[in-house]
RNA sequence: CGAGGUGUAGCGCAGUUUGGUAGCGCGUUUGGUUCGGGACCAAAAGGUCGCAGGUUCAAAUCCUGUCACCUCGACCA
């Protein structure tokens, strides 16, 4: 199409609010233009990049045997109260009211729709596995959004869900999924992206990750060894552990549910996150369970205090302010009903769990600490940091990187089929309730990152497999005969091709056409100039300046067309 | 939720201290001259100064309240 017919408009100047390149670029190239606090509007170049990006998002999933559905955006709270979510979820679930007063919800995540959407079809073990998915919009009530697309209330995400009769069949898709995201976003241009493991929070769920593009405009603090490839997200990796004697624990698993941040855990204690505290790891004689604490680094304790202090069940009861204090289980919610100390063999770690007085649900406040069973062991623990130990390798390799996160994909477990009662008959005739993983990839948020990740001081330089088109044709001087006839040939010529063409023929100064291209970062432009035709050539170079060329009026068409479809081939 | 900041034309801003005609640049419209990195000249359109109340002869400006937005935290699939 003409540029001058696409009605969208762009800038010089920066809009004040903007904190991040990528959101001045996409304000300036009229990408986006907000509506309110986190809410956007997308312009025609926007839809288009996103709609190749779903493209992309589709056909991997169907790759591996997704079947795309469609949940509903506002929903009953009924669906929400089955799984507990109703209440257990903060105000980002935005909930109202219809016309005859019943609670409804936003959906911020299709968990509920998903399950129950499957159960009543999933009643035999011989339907299993199976991976429904959807692109749609979520709206999530976030008390702070940032940087244009990055972070919003309301977007578009892909979310899958799938369902599986038995743990080991969940972690062998798990892992197909894991593959699928890796093509999706080199397939996307930015095979950059990392998995990193992540803290599941509110989702439940023991194993997730977090697919991240490193870029110091990141969200997330990424933790990462230089000398072997564990990467974790930092709410993740808080027990990076080593002992008094430079030995360390090997950490198997670094994700628990309701897992906190180290910097909750230590409000908790009362300590600064920068300062090292210390957890006592013991097994109780003669069981099986194993005891931890975590104690301010300023303490001085010995074990026989501590076992005082901490037994497998602490009863309230027993439980005095010195001594909650002590072991670091008063907090400002103030001292807890009941603590319960518990060794998790699935994650070989251990929790402890405090019920608070003024929290309805369970609080958990531990982290597991993967070690070897046996002896009485003692750790320091502290945020990871820049030189850190590894807690897989033990090496002082570990540093740090900020990263905006892309994508995620979570082993749910029985959290949904359970709590909403989704069943089927296995082959021994037994009742039971399906696994269940999911897998989501912000669409919004993955079209902004790659403008943050691909860009110059001018604007975005998109890669060919998203780029909102192929080609740009800089007419300098249509008015001139020649120009015009040569660039409408070339427009047809390459429009026939099935090569997507935006074409400026804008009466305007070449720089004023320039600085549009460059903020609207098509990876192919063609100027046609009298200048160029004097010469008898056309100028071709890649947004990237890695392509620069002068080619004969009549190769330019072909050449164009190998270029373009050499390059989307590199990300097919 | 805590701390700080900002609301004046589509965008960027000045004007507020010390109350007195609503301003500048970009953009937009029209005409003309230009033409390879955001050209120039001339003319024009565009504003309940976030909203409400108050003080005053007079409020963008002072007072009170309120709303919205932004930044940093807290929080967060």
């Amino acid at each position: 199409m003409k540029l001058k017919n696409l009605i969208t408009k762009r800038y010089k100047e920066t809009p004040a609010d903007c904190v991040i390149a990528s959101q001045a670029l996409m304000m300036r190239g009229g990408y986006i233009k907000p509506v309110g606090n986190g809410i956007f509007t997308l312009s025609p170049i926007t839809k288009r990049i996103t709609a190749k990006i779903e493209k992309i998002i589709r056909e991997e999933m169907d790759r591996i045997d997704g079947q795309e559905v469609l949940f509903p955006v506002a929903m009953p709270a009924t669906l929400w109260r089955e799984s507990g979510r109703f209440d257990s979820i903060g105000s980002e679930l935005l909930r109202f009211k219809d016309r005859s007063g019943q609670d409804m919800v936003l959906g911020m995540t299709h968990e509920e729709a998903a399950t129950h959407y499957a159960r009543d079809i999933a009643d035999s073990y011989t339907q299993y596995p199976f991976m429904i998915y959807q692109i749609q919009t979520k709206f999530r009530d976030e008390p702070r959004c940032r940087g244009g697309l990055i972070r919003v209330r309301e977007f578009t995400m892909k979310d899958a869900y799938s369902f599986h009769t038995t743990q080991e069949d969940l972690e062998r898709y798990y892992q197909v999924v894991y593959e699928a995201y890796n093509r999706i976003y080199a397939r996307c241009g930015v095979p950059e992206v990392i998995a990193v493991a992540s803290d599941s929070g509110m989702m439940g769920g023991k194993v997730s990750h977090e697919y991240m593009l490193l870029t110091p405009v990141g969200e997330d603090t990424i933790v990462l060894c230089r000398e072997c490839d564990y990467r974790a997200n930092m709410e993740a990796a808080p027990c990076i552990a080593h002992g008094e004697t430079g030995e360390v624990a090997p950490l198997e698993k670094v994700s628990t549910p309701g897992t906190k941040t180290i910097e909750t855990l230590c409000e908790f204690l009362h300590i600064q996150p920068t300062q090292t505290c210390k957890a006592v790891v013991y097994q109780e004689n003669l069981t099986d369970r194993y005891v931890v604490a975590f104690l301010r680094g300023d303490l001085d304790i010995n074990e026989t205090k501590l076992r005082n202090y901490l037994k497998a069940e602490i009863h309230p009861a027993e439980i005095t302010e010195d001594s909650a204090l002590s072991a670091g289980f008063i907090g400002p919610r103030g001292l807890p009903e009941s603590v319960r100390v518990v060794y998790d063999e699935s994650l070989r770690g251990v929790n402890w769990v405090a019920t608070g007085a003024n929290e309805p649900d369970a609080h958990y406040v531990g982290f597991n600490i993967a070690r070897e069973m046996g002896d009485v062991e003692y750790v320091d623990v502290a945020k990871a940091y820049d030189g850190g130990i590894c807690p897989v390798c033990g090496k002082k390799s570990i540093y740090t990187s900020r990263g905006i996160e892309v994508g995620n994909i979570f082993q749910l477990g029985k959290k949904y089929t359970e709590s909403m009662n989704m069943t089927y008959v296995d082959s021994d005739g037994t009742l039971k309730n399906p696994i269940m993983g999911c897998y989501g990839i912000g669409v919004g948020r993955l079209a902004a990152s790659v403008c943050e990740a691909h860009r110059d001081d001018y604007g975005p330089i998109w890669p060919m497999s998203i780029a909102p088109w192929h080609v740009h044709i800089c007419s300098l001087r249509a008015d001139n005969e020649e120009v015009a006839a040569v660039s409408q040939k070339l427009y047809d010529t390459l429009t026939q091709s099935g090569i997507e063409v935006i074409w400026d023929d804008r009466p305007v100064s070449a720089g004023f056409m320039f600085s549009d291209a460059d903020l609207l970062g098509v990876p192919v432009r063609v100027v046609v100039s009298p200048k160029g035709l004097k010469n008898g050539t056309i100028e071709i170079s890649s947004r990237d300046k890695s392509l620069q060329e002068k080619k004969p009026v009549e190769e330019a068409a072909a050449f164009v067309t190998a270029y373009v479809q050499e390059e989307l081939k590199k990300l097919s």
